[in-house]
DNA sequence: TTTATATAATTGATATATCAACTATTTTTG
DNA sequence: CAAAAATAGTTGATATATCAATTATATAAA
């Protein structure tokens, strides 16, 4: 059977732009923040909007899993950027706290992380960015109802 | 600086439409091939088709560095899906070739690649297919012109 | 034709991804 | 209530990502 190579499809092109996102937003984030990853960042934009976010529920928001998670606040935890302690409301959980560290990139990432958005969306107009959310919606709510049969 | 949170913008749906896609893609290649993982099939696919390839090349194809490019094509010789052999025109290169094993997986793979991607893409019609990839184009090529910068 | 530069690949260090098995707590339910 | 099920998080095993430094070879330039 003959198939397209992947090369050759829009699964390709989504990807190659995700990626090249990252690195180009990691690149800016690293010239003010030496040790400071993306990911690890948008966990701190999180937690400073919403602070009673379990690990789980910022694994959701950030496309990983639980194991995932865990090592990645662990490594948070030991860079100072956060602190855990226990939740004595439900002991499963931690609360997970920024520290005056850990502030001090949430003053200096939102404005360089602003200007890789409107950069990298340049020239594109509302109808189209539109667009292209409700394509890529319609992508996964295929992959969302092929998932569950 | 108030931004918006990172769930809020394009980047966002794009990454989870891709995650989606390549989970969704990975189970169902896992069902028929249990140690074949998504990338060593793409490897298998592009040698297939252009078996001169160097590891740099391929590489560049699924978007990812030498050194991880030189850390997959071990396991996937290991695995007997591949074999390198010395180069003699260039003794900076190897030959890469498919072994049997691999050809065996030449065969499973590409009506399951095939399935995942119609099913992927159902109900989309041609047109918001060229406009997704125009769009992607536009965000990448935004992005390359600031990386010279 | 030597020296400099470019290229292909590897390695070490560190971070991360994923699955499955596990612990420690709730919460549900019979 | 006690047993069962669900939930939050951790750990081990294995694969992978990225950068920087390194080796080996090939090509270009003085």
């Amino acid at each position: 059977m003959d198939i397209d190579l992947p090369s050759e499809t829009v699964f390709h092109t989504i990807e190659s732009t995700i990626k090249a996102y990252r690195k180009f937003s990691q690149k800016n984030i690293t010239a003010v923040m030496e040790d400071m990853t993306i990911d690890q960042g948008m966990v701190l934009l999180f937690l400073n909007k919403y602070p009673e976010l379990t690990q789980k529920e910022i694994a959701v928001l950030v496309f990983r899993d639980n194991a995932a998670m865990t090592r990645m606040i662990n490594t948070m935890v030991q860079k100072k950027y956060l602190s855990r302690s226990m939740n004595d409301q439900d002991r499963r959980r931690y609360k997970l706290e920024i520290t005056k560290k850990g502030k001090e990139v949430l003053n200096l990432l939102p404005p360089i992380i602003q200007n890789n958005r409107t950069s990298s969306l340049a020239g594109i107009t509302k109808n189209e960015l539109s667009q292209l959310g409700t394509i890529l919606d319609k992508i996964k709510s295929n992959i969302t109802k092929n998932q569950l049969s």
